[in-house]
DNA sequence: ATTATTACTTGCATTTTACAAGTGAAAACA
DNA sequence: TGTTTTCACTTGTAAAATGCAAGTAATAAT
C-alpha cells in the first residue's frame, strides 16, 4: 500500500493519512483505553469489521504511527503500540472531543465531559499529563 | 440524507460527520482562504469532483456547519458561510496542521510554517485573532 | 489429543468515490 | 436582442472502498 497525497498542504496531507472513519478510532482506543491487541480493537462499540481493522493496522504501521511487537512469552498475540508520531495525534483527538461536546450535545450520552473540561482549562497540562501516564503502563 | 452515528462517543460521532477526505478541506478553504462560492471551492489544488462537492455542501448545510445564502444583486451565485459550529472546527484544523508540520515534514512544501508557529506559541490568542479577522470580511 | 483462542484472510454484496459529460438559468457581450 | 459565457449544479458509469459472513492457520489451554 503506497500512500498518495493530493497536494502539499499540511491539512490535506494529514487527511490523506487519517481522514477516514476508522483510523482515529483505533488511535483513540490506544490513547484512552490502553488497547494493544487485534482482539481488543475488535471489541470497540463501533464494531469495526475485521478486514478493515487489519487493513488499518497495516497502514498505520507502514506510516509509523503505530508499531507492531510480540507479547512476551506468547507467540500468537501481537502488541501494537503508539509511536511518538502516533501519540502526537492526542491534541487532535481532544479538540475533536471538545467540538463534539460543544456542538453535538443533544446526541451524545457519555462520561467524557469531565475529561473534556480538564483539557479545556489547561490544554498543554492535560496533554503532558496524558503522555506521562502512558509511559507508566 | 440522514446522519447516522455509530456510537455516542464524542470522537466517533464527530468522525461520522467530518471523517472523510473532503469535508474539512472545504472548511479549510472557508477559514483560511475566505472562499464562499461553489466555483471557488472547485478550484482548490486537490481537485474535488463536482458531484462530491455538491454532496458535501448539502451535508454540511444540513448539519448546520455552513449556511447557504444568495449574493446580493446576483440571482445565480450562492454564498456559503460558516456557522458558529463550523468556525469552531478551526482548532481541530490547526492541530492537524501542527501534527503535519511535525511529522510529515519531508513531504510538505508549503508556506504554512509561520502560521503554525504562531498557533503553537499562543493557541487561544491565535484562534481568537482568526475569529476576529473573519468578522471583518 | 481435543478444543478454544487469536489473528488474521477471502469472497462477495453494497456503498462511496471518481471521472466525464450534460443541463438550465442567469449574466455578460455583440 | 440574440448569442455566448458563466455559474451551479445533475446524471451516468466505472472504479475503489466498505461491510458482512465465513473460513483458515497457528498457538495455547484443557
Amino acid at each position: 500500500m503506497e500512500q498518495k497525497f493530493r497536494s502539499t498542504c499540511p491539512i490535506s496531507s494529514a487527511l490523506d493519512i487519517i481522514g477516514d472513519k476508522w483510523s482515529l478510532l483505533i488511535i483513540r482506543d490506544m490513547l484512552f483505553s490502553g488497547k494493544k491487541t487485534y482482539g481488543e480493537f475488535g471489541k470497540s462499540s463501533e464494531k469495526i469489521a475485521t478486514n478493515i481493522l487489519s487493513n488499518r493496522l497495516t497502514k498505520l504501521e507502514e506510516l509509523e504511527i503505530i508499531s507492531k511487537g510480540k507479547m512476551e512469552g506468547n507467540k500468537k498475540t501481537n502488541i501494537y503500540s503508539l509511536t511518538q508520531k502516533g501519540k502526537e495525534l492526542l491534541p487532535i483527538l481532544m479538540e475533536i472531543a471538545q467540538w463534539s461536546d460543544h456542538n453535538l450535545n443533544d446526541h451524545l450520552q457519555d462520561g467524557a465531559k469531565p475529561f473534556v473540561n480538564r483539557f479545556k482549562s489547561d490544554k498543554d497540562g492535560f496533554v503532558k499529563g496524558m503522555y506521562a501516564m502512558m509511559e507508566k503502563r
